[in-house]
DNA sequence: ACACCTTGGTTCGAATTTGAACAACAGGAG
DNA sequence: CTCCTGTTGTTCAAATTCGAACCAAGGTGT
């Protein structure tokens, strides 16, 4: 049949790209993971979780929609968040409105460790990948990898 | 001291790059991870392993050297190889020139599993980066990321 | 009010990952 | 040869991750 032709491999450009892709990604994280631990005893993870909420309206955020912009599982989410809680900075708030929702909220110990742990963090992803790029490079990554992106959230909610 | 200025926080496109990444890598990761499960039982590391034995000269690695080509642990990559010696995907076999060498190896059944597996994987990568981005794209993509992929591998070597 | 299907979060078990500690060996300086 | 240092791969415990199952609650149509 015709489906079954032969698949379309990755030319030599196309794999560059691919295996550049999948091999900085790899790498950096290794990195970063390193430096948050040793820096301010933080999973990249957690502080993503931190960054995002200090990013929203109240310094907080549902459950699912933290999830989403995280890219992680529900139950990786409540995992980490009940981490960060014993931390101390995260805490829980009901939903008003919705007697099943949940808030993850930053407390005020959070919101410190978010700030001393972002110069650290800021740092090497500026040492790593930005500065190591040049403008347009950059504006081609955004743009490039944001369609990417905005197309797996596409049929993944599909 | 000079040294604690305030640190060179992103600017909206730098952020913007970075965002991209980030999302696009674990979306990705999510997706491809899933396909391959569901396809052919393997996750995405242990396909790699396939692929970077297939690639290797006699489709065999010293473990080290292919725990490099990963980008993951040695203890990492001791549990995966167990696990595709344990499917008869690899095989372990000693080397003769260090007696603490081992070599993984590609198996004719691990050879059959990565024709299997290959073409959806592609197909997929192919149709959620690489044909959505286009020529120039790919181009800036491989250069970039290649430059920042051999960094890091430089001071993490250091 | 009632049955029904979707949502929001958590719980659970299984699989994976990592760094540190380890044991055995290689390679060279003296 | 002998000591010393660096490698190699594994083992171990601890932390994390995921999907599936689950419960409770929302929202809808009748």
């Amino acid at each position: 049949m015709a489906s079954m032709n032969e698949p379309r491999w990755l030319d030599h450009d196309e794999m560059a790209a691919w295996r550049g892709f999948v091999t900085a990604s790899n790498l950096l994280n290794r990195r970063l993971e390193r430096q948050l631990k040793e820096d301010s005893g933080l999973s990249h993870t957690q502080y993503e979780i931190l960054v995002h909420l200090s990013a929203a309206p109240a310094g907080s955020l549902r459950m699912t929609e933290l999830a989403e912009k995280l890219v992680t599982s529900k139950s990786g989410l409540t995992y980490q968040v009940t981490q960060l809680e014993r931390m101390g900075l995260v805490g829980r708030r009901s939903c008003p409105s919705d007697v099943r929702g949940v808030f993850a909220e930053l407390t005020d110990q959070g919101r410190d460790m978010l700030r001393q742990a972002a110069p650290g963090h800021v740092a090497l992803v500026r040492e790593l990948l930005i500065d190591v790029l040049s403008r347009e490079q950059l504006a081609v990554l955004a743009e490039g990898l944001g369609e990417v992106s905005a197309r797996l959230r596409l049929d993944d909610g599909a």
